[in-house]
DNA sequence: AACCCTCCTATTGACATTCTAGAGGTCACC
DNA sequence: GGTGACCTCTAGAATGTCAATAGGAGGGTT
């Protein structure tokens, strides 16, 4: 079997993330959202069906994000997603926190 | 009470790689990792001792670190932990998978 | 028309891993 | 004997993985 070192496990809490800056730029339905998370990270990112799905159902219980069914571009039945007022108050500070996290985590790696 | 912004959870699976990075600068024990911890992200970040211990467990069993006791520099009985060699690979193999998981989620996150 | 195949899209369940929270124990030093 | 340094443990929650299942639409074939 091939190596492939392009696939990473996803860090656990980054996928709310990743959805809500997504569906900032519209409504989209699971599929679409998988094909843009692997098109924009270039194949490094890649979700599971098992981890997209409940992540969305939770951003919804949770009020970020309000869904709908509707048909998809192909004509099939397809549940699109899009952001609240409340989800994009969340989108910011989960980028804040990401941030602030991963700028700390730079200080420890580059420690001498 | 003031607001207190600083603290972070951590990002599951970045202990790991936060430990051994700490270690490749020398033995430590559980103590003086969760103060570097502190001091080199500057507060932001913060390990229980529920989640360190634990830890280091695994990465014992595991075969990146090897454990002993010994006085600590108060003389109290503590247990050191350093890096092994197949330890020193770990850490290499997990700050890449961190450089490109921040990478593309970087991408992600600045898309239009 | 009836059939099948493939692609798109959603759902679910069994399971593992790792984190949080917080209590408690021991021993040295002042 | 209090305080600080250091370790251990349990219980629980969150979120991820993997893998199986479902079903409708379009298109081709007979």
């Amino acid at each position: 079997m091939p190596k492939t070192p392009s696939k990473i496990d996803l860090l656990q809490g980054t996928l709310d993330l990743i959805v809500l800056k997504l569906l900032r730029g519209g409504a989209a339905n699971g599929w679409q959202l998988t094909q843009s998370i692997q098109a924009i990270s270039r194949g490094v990112l890649d979700v599971n069906y098992g981890s997209l799905y409940p992540a969305l159902r939770r951003l919804e219980a949770r009020g970020w994000v309000a869904a709908h069914w509707a048909p998809s571009e192909n004509n099939r039945r397809a549940r699109y997603y899009e952001l609240t007022a409340a989800g994009r108050k969340q989108l910011e500070a989960e980028r804040a926190s990401w941030e602030r996290f991963s700028h700390a985590l730079g200080l420890i790696l580059q420690a001498d």
